[in-house]
DNA sequence: ACCATATATATGTTTAGCCATATATTTAAG
DNA sequence: CTTAAATATATGGCTAAACATATATATGGT
Protein backbone atom coordinates (compact mmCIF):
# COMPACT_ATOMS: atom_id res chain seq x y z
CA UNK A 1 0.00 0.00 0.00
CA UNK A 2 1.20 3.46 -0.79
CA UNK A 3 0.47 6.98 0.81
CA UNK A 4 1.43 10.00 -0.55
CA UNK A 5 3.71 11.70 2.47
CA UNK A 6 1.46 15.67 1.74
CA UNK A 7 -1.90 13.64 2.00
CA UNK A 8 -1.05 11.83 5.48
CA UNK A 9 -0.06 14.98 7.36
CA UNK A 10 -2.81 16.94 5.79
CA UNK A 11 -5.18 14.37 7.44
CA UNK A 12 -2.51 14.65 10.88
CA UNK A 13 -2.99 18.59 10.47
CA UNK A 14 -6.40 18.37 11.74
CA UNK A 15 -6.91 18.45 15.73
CA UNK A 16 -9.93 16.06 15.30
CA UNK A 17 -8.86 13.67 12.98
CA UNK A 18 -5.64 13.74 15.25
CA UNK A 19 -7.47 12.61 18.21
CA UNK A 20 -9.22 9.87 16.49
CA UNK A 21 -6.51 8.66 15.27
CA UNK A 22 -4.99 8.66 18.33
CA UNK A 23 -7.11 6.90 20.46
CA UNK A 24 -7.61 4.38 17.28
CA UNK A 25 -3.85 3.95 17.38
CA UNK A 26 -3.97 2.81 21.28
CA UNK A 27 -7.11 1.00 21.20
CA UNK A 28 -6.92 -0.21 17.78
CA UNK A 29 -10.84 -0.46 17.07
CA UNK A 30 -13.56 1.52 18.06
CA UNK A 31 -17.16 2.25 16.81
CA UNK A 32 -17.93 6.35 15.69
CA UNK A 33 -20.00 6.46 18.85
CA UNK A 34 -17.20 5.89 21.21
CA UNK A 35 -15.17 8.38 19.04
CA UNK A 36 -17.99 10.72 19.31
CA UNK A 37 -18.34 10.32 23.40
CA UNK A 38 -14.65 10.18 23.70
CA UNK A 39 -13.72 13.66 22.16
CA UNK A 40 -17.56 15.23 23.08
CA UNK A 41 -18.11 16.71 19.10
CA UNK A 42 -21.08 16.50 16.97
CA UNK A 43 -21.84 13.22 15.10
CA UNK A 44 -21.54 14.76 11.95
CA UNK A 45 -18.15 16.57 12.89
CA UNK A 46 -16.59 13.24 13.68
CA UNK A 47 -18.22 11.61 10.82
CA UNK A 48 -16.80 13.84 8.01
CA UNK A 49 -13.80 13.30 9.65
CA UNK A 50 -13.80 9.38 9.67
CA UNK A 51 -14.94 9.59 6.11
CA UNK A 52 -12.18 11.59 5.29
CA UNK A 53 -9.81 9.21 7.17
CA UNK A 54 -11.47 6.30 4.71
CA UNK A 55 -10.87 8.00 1.91
CA UNK A 56 -7.48 8.89 1.75
CA UNK A 57 -7.19 5.12 2.82
CA UNK A 58 -5.71 6.17 6.65
CA UNK A 59 -8.50 3.73 8.26
CA UNK A 60 -10.39 0.65 7.36
CA UNK A 61 -14.16 -0.08 8.32
CA UNK A 62 -16.28 -2.73 9.07
CA UNK A 63 -19.48 -2.93 10.35
CA UNK A 64 -20.64 -4.61 13.48
CA UNK A 65 -24.39 -5.03 14.18
CA UNK A 66 -25.32 -1.34 14.03
CA UNK A 67 -21.85 -0.12 14.74
CA UNK A 68 -19.20 0.83 12.18
CA UNK A 69 -16.24 0.28 13.65
CA UNK A 70 -12.86 2.32 12.23
CA UNK A 71 -9.36 0.85 12.81
CA UNK A 72 -6.01 2.23 11.40
CA UNK A 73 -5.25 0.47 7.97
CA UNK A 74 -2.08 -2.17 8.97
CA UNK A 75 -1.04 -2.19 5.27
CA UNK A 76 0.05 1.57 5.87
CA UNK A 77 4.10 2.04 4.52
CA UNK A 78 6.17 1.38 7.75
CA UNK A 79 7.40 5.41 8.16
CA UNK A 80 3.58 6.07 8.32
CA UNK A 81 2.92 3.39 10.85
CA UNK A 82 6.70 4.88 12.91
CA UNK A 83 5.04 8.38 12.53
CA UNK A 84 2.01 7.35 14.05
CA UNK A 85 3.10 5.44 17.26
CA UNK A 86 5.77 7.99 17.95
CA UNK A 87 2.96 10.91 17.93
CA UNK A 88 1.19 8.97 20.46
CA UNK A 89 4.23 7.91 22.75
CA UNK A 90 5.54 11.58 21.99
CA UNK A 91 1.91 13.12 23.23
CA UNK A 92 -0.12 10.44 25.13
CA UNK A 93 0.10 12.53 28.62
CA UNK A 94 -0.40 16.02 26.69
CA UNK A 95 -3.92 17.63 26.15
CA UNK A 96 -5.99 16.88 24.70
CA UNK A 97 -5.23 13.29 24.19
CA UNK A 98 -4.88 12.84 28.06
CA UNK A 99 -8.65 13.68 28.69
CA UNK A 100 -9.53 11.73 25.24
CA UNK A 101 -8.14 8.58 26.76
CA UNK A 102 -10.06 9.26 30.19
CA UNK A 103 -13.36 10.37 28.69
CA UNK A 104 -13.80 7.02 26.80
CA UNK A 105 -12.87 4.56 29.62
CA UNK A 106 -15.50 6.54 31.70
CA UNK A 107 -17.87 5.98 28.90
CA UNK A 108 -21.16 4.43 29.96
CA UNK A 109 -22.86 1.29 27.86
CA UNK A 110 -20.07 1.20 25.42
CA UNK A 111 -21.16 -1.41 22.73
CA UNK A 112 -18.11 -3.64 22.52
CA UNK A 113 -18.07 -4.21 26.67
CA UNK A 114 -21.81 -5.10 27.43
CA UNK A 115 -21.97 -8.55 25.95
CA UNK A 116 -18.95 -10.22 24.35
CA UNK A 117 -16.24 -9.58 26.65
CA UNK B 1 11.76 23.11 23.92
CA UNK B 2 7.63 22.25 22.91
CA UNK B 3 5.73 22.02 20.06
CA UNK B 4 2.17 20.91 19.45
CA UNK B 5 1.63 17.56 17.41
CA UNK B 6 -1.31 19.95 15.79
CA UNK B 7 1.14 22.53 14.75
CA UNK B 8 3.48 20.12 13.50
CA UNK B 9 1.36 18.50 11.30
CA UNK B 10 0.12 21.72 9.72
CA UNK B 11 3.53 22.89 9.08
CA UNK B 12 4.24 19.25 7.40
CA UNK B 13 1.04 19.42 5.57
CA UNK B 14 1.92 21.69 2.74
CA UNK B 15 4.28 20.04 -0.26
CA UNK B 16 6.51 23.37 -0.14
CA UNK B 17 6.95 23.43 3.66
CA UNK B 18 7.68 19.91 3.67
CA UNK B 19 10.00 19.71 0.47
CA UNK B 20 11.94 22.53 2.23
CA UNK B 21 11.96 20.58 5.30
CA UNK B 22 13.09 17.28 4.00
CA UNK B 23 16.02 19.46 2.30
CA UNK B 24 17.16 20.90 5.30
CA UNK B 25 16.62 17.04 7.31
CA UNK B 26 19.48 16.19 4.68
CA UNK B 27 21.83 18.62 4.07
CA UNK B 28 21.69 20.34 8.03
CA UNK B 29 21.74 24.54 6.81
CA UNK B 30 20.79 25.75 3.27
CA UNK B 31 20.13 29.63 2.26
CA UNK B 32 17.12 30.84 0.79
CA UNK B 33 18.31 31.03 -2.66
CA UNK B 34 19.48 27.17 -2.40
CA UNK B 35 16.22 25.70 -1.25
CA UNK B 36 14.53 28.53 -4.03
CA UNK B 37 16.62 27.23 -7.00
CA UNK B 38 16.17 23.18 -5.46
CA UNK B 39 12.59 23.15 -5.54
CA UNK B 40 11.91 25.56 -8.16
CA UNK B 41 9.69 27.88 -6.96
CA UNK B 42 9.41 32.00 -7.00
CA UNK B 43 11.61 33.22 -3.82
CA UNK B 44 8.74 35.41 -2.32
CA UNK B 45 7.24 31.91 -1.99
CA UNK B 46 10.06 30.28 -0.22
CA UNK B 47 9.73 33.22 2.04
CA UNK B 48 7.29 32.86 3.44
CA UNK B 49 6.37 29.41 4.09
CA UNK B 50 9.82 29.40 5.72
CA UNK B 51 8.77 32.36 7.86
CA UNK B 52 6.09 29.65 8.90
CA UNK B 53 8.34 27.89 9.92
CA UNK B 54 10.60 30.37 11.77
CA UNK B 55 7.42 31.45 13.44
CA UNK B 56 6.03 27.81 14.62
CA UNK B 57 10.25 27.46 15.60
CA UNK B 58 10.39 24.14 13.73
CA UNK B 59 13.49 26.31 12.15
CA UNK B 60 16.21 28.53 13.58
CA UNK B 61 18.10 31.30 11.09
CA UNK B 62 21.44 33.08 10.91
CA UNK B 63 22.56 35.73 8.92
CA UNK B 64 25.98 35.07 7.13
CA UNK B 65 27.05 37.82 4.60
CA UNK B 66 24.22 38.49 2.77
CA UNK B 67 23.09 34.90 2.73
CA UNK B 68 20.04 33.94 5.63
CA UNK B 69 20.45 30.09 6.58
CA UNK B 70 17.62 28.11 8.06
CA UNK B 71 18.27 24.71 9.81
CA UNK B 72 15.83 22.46 11.33
CA UNK B 73 15.73 22.91 15.38
CA UNK B 74 18.01 21.12 17.17
CA UNK B 75 15.43 21.73 20.63
CA UNK B 76 12.60 19.77 18.56
CA UNK B 77 10.99 17.18 20.93
CA UNK B 78 12.78 13.45 20.43
CA UNK B 79 9.35 12.50 18.33
CA UNK B 80 9.32 15.53 16.61
CA UNK B 81 12.76 14.49 15.26
CA UNK B 82 11.89 10.79 14.69
CA UNK B 83 9.18 12.05 12.57
CA UNK B 84 11.17 14.12 10.47
CA UNK B 85 13.78 11.27 10.01
CA UNK B 86 11.50 8.67 9.11
CA UNK B 87 9.58 10.95 6.66
CA UNK B 88 12.59 11.49 5.24
CA UNK B 89 14.07 8.06 4.80
CA UNK B 90 10.60 6.53 3.80
CA UNK B 91 10.92 9.33 0.89
CA UNK B 92 13.84 10.04 0.14
CA UNK B 93 13.19 7.91 -2.83
CA UNK B 94 10.03 9.08 -4.04
CA UNK B 95 9.30 11.94 -5.87
CA UNK B 96 9.33 15.82 -5.68
CA UNK B 97 11.81 14.69 -2.90
CA UNK B 98 14.37 13.05 -5.04
CA UNK B 99 14.59 15.48 -7.75
CA UNK B 100 15.16 18.33 -5.72
CA UNK B 101 18.21 16.54 -3.84
CA UNK B 102 19.31 16.25 -7.35
CA UNK B 103 18.33 19.52 -8.34
CA UNK B 104 20.50 20.85 -5.46
CA UNK B 105 23.09 19.00 -6.20
CA UNK B 106 23.20 20.27 -9.55
CA UNK B 107 22.80 24.09 -8.60
CA UNK B 108 25.30 26.46 -9.73
CA UNK B 109 27.32 28.91 -7.83
CA UNK B 110 26.22 27.43 -4.64
CA UNK B 111 26.92 30.25 -1.95
CA UNK B 112 28.76 28.09 0.56
CA UNK B 113 30.98 25.76 -1.98
CA UNK B 114 32.40 28.68 -3.82
CA UNK B 115 34.82 30.05 -0.83
CA UNK B 116 35.33 28.13 2.29
CA UNK B 117 34.34 24.38 1.81
C1' DA C 1 23.73 50.50 -7.22
C1' DC C 2 23.14 45.49 -6.62
C1' DC C 3 21.96 41.22 -4.60
C1' DA C 4 19.42 38.41 -1.19
C1' DT C 5 15.56 38.21 1.52
C1' DA C 6 11.27 39.78 3.64
C1' DT C 7 6.66 41.55 3.74
C1' DA C 8 2.11 43.89 2.22
C1' DT C 9 -1.98 43.59 -0.22
C1' DA C 10 -5.24 41.38 -2.98
C1' DT C 11 -7.28 37.21 -4.66
C1' DG C 12 -8.70 32.50 -5.36
C1' DT C 13 -9.22 27.97 -3.40
C1' DT C 14 -9.69 24.70 0.25
C1' DT C 15 -11.51 23.29 4.31
C1' DA C 16 -14.13 22.98 8.58
C1' DG C 17 -18.27 23.76 10.69
C1' DC C 18 -23.34 23.62 11.37
C1' DC C 19 -28.06 22.18 10.49
C1' DA C 20 -31.14 19.30 8.56
C1' DT C 21 -31.98 15.10 6.57
C1' DA C 22 -31.16 10.48 4.55
C1' DT C 23 -29.92 5.50 5.07
C1' DA C 24 -29.26 1.31 7.56
C1' DT C 25 -29.95 -1.86 11.38
C1' DT C 26 -32.31 -3.37 15.46
C1' DT C 27 -36.19 -3.68 18.58
C1' DA C 28 -40.98 -3.62 19.72
C1' DA C 29 -45.85 -3.71 18.66
C1' DG C 30 -49.73 -5.19 16.43
C1' DC D 1 -44.36 -10.92 9.24
C1' DT D 2 -45.19 -6.26 8.77
C1' DT D 3 -45.14 -1.80 10.38
C1' DA D 4 -43.30 1.66 13.47
C1' DA D 5 -40.08 3.66 16.50
C1' DA D 6 -35.34 3.96 18.07
C1' DT D 7 -30.50 3.94 17.44
C1' DA D 8 -26.28 4.47 14.68
C1' DT D 9 -24.10 6.48 10.94
C1' DA D 10 -23.63 9.15 6.65
C1' DT D 11 -24.34 13.01 3.61
C1' DG D 12 -26.14 17.42 1.18
C1' DG D 13 -26.25 22.36 1.32
C1' DC D 14 -24.61 26.39 3.11
C1' DT D 15 -21.42 29.86 5.44
C1' DA D 16 -17.29 31.42 7.31
C1' DA D 17 -12.62 31.04 8.15
C1' DA D 18 -7.98 29.53 6.90
C1' DC D 19 -4.58 29.08 3.65
C1' DA D 20 -1.66 29.41 -0.54
C1' DT D 21 -0.26 32.21 -4.25
C1' DA D 22 1.00 36.25 -7.20
C1' DT D 23 2.54 40.88 -7.81
C1' DA D 24 4.56 44.69 -6.04
C1' DT D 25 7.44 46.78 -2.86
C1' DA D 26 10.43 47.26 1.19
C1' DT D 27 14.61 46.18 3.93
C1' DG D 28 19.28 45.13 4.78
C1' DG D 29 23.97 43.81 3.62
C1' DT D 30 28.01 44.44 0.20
Amino acid sequence: MHIEADTLFRMLADTTRLRALMLLQEKGELCVCELTHALDLSQPKISRHLAQLRETELLLTHRRGQWMYYRINPNLPEWAQTILQHTLTGNANAEPFRSDHRALKDMPNRPGAACCA
